[in-house]
DNA sequence: CCTTAATCGAGACGGTACGTCCTGTCTTGTT
DNA sequence: AACAAGACAGGACGTACCGTCTCGATTAAGG
C-alpha cells in the first residue's frame, strides 16, 4: 500500500533554503538543523530525503543542472574554446563560487559524492566540449584523438585554481589556457 | 619572558596522532578532541599550538614537507617531465591520498588555509618543475615563457582527478599528460 | 450514521499488543507507535480508539477486570479477610506487577486516569470487602461503621509497598496487616 | 589528577529550575531540555550530574529533605499521632502535591528510584513516628511491637489517596485514620 | 635557593549540531 | 466510514565536538 505521498513543495522549500544558506553564509554554515529551520520543514522530513549534507548539496545543485548549457559554434575551434573557457571561468568567479567550493570539499571527502557530482554536474559540462571537438575534428582542426585529455587540460587548471589560487581565474588566463589546449589538440 | 618551555615531545605526539587518525579513519574523523585523546595531550596544549584543524593538518604535513624532493636532470625535457609527473601521480595514488584529499577539502573551504598550503606544500613542488623548465630553456627545448601555465597543466589535471576521478591517475595518463604539456611548451 | 463499522478484531489485537509490551518491557516502553507496529494496526485506527497511553492501559486492563472476583464466605471475618488480603498480595506479586505499577504511575500523573481506574479496577475490588464486612456486621463481629476506612487500611499499605518496598508483600505481612485491620474493625 | 571542579552554583541553579518547573507546570512537563534552558546550564553539565529525570527529581527533593522535621511530644500517643498525621496530610495537600505525585510516578516505574526515595524522603519521615512510638511504649500506651506495620497504616492510606482519591486527605479522615492506628497499636 | 611565570593533565563549562524517537495529525488509495 | 501506509510539524532525547575556562601540579630560567 502506498501511504501519504511526499509533498513536492517541501523538496522545493528545502532546496531553496539550502541554496540560500550556501550563497549567504557559505558551505561551512550549511547545517541540517539550519535548513530545516529555514525551510520550516521538520528534521524528520529533511532526513527522509537527504541523509547527509552531501546529498542535500547535490539536490540544491539541481538548480544549476537544469540550466541550459550554451554550445557555441563559431566555425573556429579557438573561438569556440575561448568562449567556453571564459564562460566557465565567469561562472566560477561569480557568486556561485561558494557552490564550486562546496562541491570540491565534498568530493574530496567522499567518492560516493564525487561520483554523483560527476554524473550530474561535471560530465554534462564536459560533453559540451566533446561536441565542439567533434565539429573541429570534421573540419580537420583537431589531430588529437583523446577528448578526455583535452578537457582535463581545461577543467583541471580551473578546479586547481579554485582550490589554491582563486585570483588566477582571469580572462587573460583563459586565453593562455585555451592556446595551450590548442597546442595539445593539434598534436597527433 | 620565561616560564616553563613547551615540551617538544608533545609536538611530535600530536603530529603523529593526527597523521594516524587521518590515514586510518580519514580526514572527516579528524577531530581536535580525538587528537588530544590519542596523543594523551590536553586540549589546552593542543590549542596552544594549533588553533584549527587546518593548522593541525599543515603541521602533520610537515612530515612530507621534509621529504627531499628529487629534481631529475636527464638532459631531456620529456624524460624529466615524465619522471616528475609519474612521481606526483604515484605519491597521490599511495596511502597519502587521504592527505591530498584533506588538503583539497580544507583549501576549498578557506582561503587562509589555501594560502598556507600553497606556500608550504604546493609551491615547493612547483619549483622543481621550474628548475626543469629552466634547464630545458637553456637547451632550446622550450619556447613557452609561461612556466606557471605549464605547471598548471600538470597539477591541474592531477588535483582534478583527485577530486572527481581518482582512478584516472595511471602511468598511461601520466604519459599522455606529459606529451600534452610538451606540445604547449614548444609553442611560443 | 453509516459507513464501514469498526473491526473488533483490531481491538483485540491492540489490547494484546499493549499487554505483551507492558509485561515484556515495562510500562515505560509502552508507546503508541510501538503498539501500532506490534499489532499491525495503523496509528490512525489506534488513536481512533484510545487517545492516550492511559486509555490504552485501561483497555488492556479489561482482561483482568473480566476476571471473576472470588468472594469468600467462611463464616469468620478473620478468615475471609485473610483470604482476600493474601489473594490481593499474590496478584500484585505475580507478573501482573508491571500493570499495577503502570496504573500507579499513570494515576499519579493524571486525575482523569485516576478516576477511570478507580471505577474500573479499584472499586470493584473494594466492593468485595464491603460484602465481607456486611456479613460480619450481621454476625456482630464488626463494630466499626466506616467500611472505606477499613478497606483503606488494606489497600493503602498494599499500594504503598508496591511503590516503595515491593518485597514487603509477603504472606506473613498479610497476616499482620489483617490483624491490624481487625483491631480497627472491632473498635466502635 | 583532578581537573576543573564542578561548579556548585550550577547544582543550585539546576535544582531550582527543576523545582520551579515541577510546581509551575507539573512533573510531566519536566524535561531535561527545559531544565537546561531555564537554569542556563548546558545539557552536558546537566547530564554529567543527573542521568535521568528521576535523579533530577531526587536532587530537587533535597530542598524538602533538608527541612527540619518536627517531632511532637505531647505526652499522649493520640495527640502526637494526630499531629503528625495532620501535618503529613497538610504537606501533601499543599502545592507540594506535584512532587508527591512525581515521586509516586517515578517510584512506580523504577526500583532504583524507589530505593533512593525511600532512603532520602520516606524513611526520615517514618523515623519520626518511630520516636513517637518509642516514647509511648515507655509510657505503656503501646502493646504492638511492630512499628513498621503501624507506620504503614499511616502512610499506606496517605499515598493510596494520593494516587486514587486525592480529596480524601481531609482533617476528619486524619482523625479516623489515627484512631484506627491506635486500635492496632493497643493490640499485642 | 627560591620566586615567578608559562607549561602540563584533567576535566568542567556554554554552545551548536547531530541523528533518532515519539506524539498527534494529516493525506493518500483501498475495502 | 474504517482501514494500512506513511508523510508531516514539533519537541525531546542523549551524544559528540567546539573552543574556553579553571584547577592543582611541574618545570625551568632569572633574581
Amino acid at each position: 500500500m502506498h501511504g501519504r505521498p511526499r509533498d513536492p513543495a517541501l523538496d522545493a522549500a528545502i532546496r531553496k533554503a539550502a541554496l540560500d544558506i550556501v550563497t549567504e553564509q557559505g558551505y561551512k554554515r550549511l547545517t541540517m538543523e539550519g535548513v530545516a529551520a529555514r525551510s520550516r520543514v521538520s528534521k524528520q522530513a529533511l532526513y527522509r530525503r537527504y541523509a547527509s549534507k552531501g546529498e542535500l548539496l547535490l539536490a540544491a545543485l539541481d538548480a544549476f543542472a537544469e540550466e541550459v548549457l550554451p554550445a557555441p559554434d563559431t566555425g573556429s575551434l579557438r573561438e569556440d574554446l575561448l568562449f567556453l573557457v571564459r564562460a566557465a571561468f565567469a561562472f566560477h568567479r561569480s557568486s556561485n563560487s561558494a557552490f564550486s567550493q562546496a562541491v570540491a570539499a565534498e568530493a574530496a571527502q567522499g567518492p560516493a559524492f564525487a561520483r554523483q557530482a560527476l554524473e550530474k554536474v561535471i560530465n554534462p559540462r564536459r560533453d559540451i566540449f566533446r561536441a565542439v571537438f567533434a565539429r573541429a575534428r570534421e573540419r580537420g582542426e583537431l589531430l588529437c584523438s583523446d577528448d578526455d585529455l583535452l578537457i582535463d587540460l581545461v577543467y583541471g587548471p580551473l578546479w586547481y585554481a579554485l582550490l589554491f589560487n582563486f585570483d588566477r581565474l582571469t580572462d587573460a588566463y583563459a586565453e593562455s589556457l585555451t592556446d595551450a589546449v590548442l597546442a595539445a589538440a593539434r598534436q597527433a
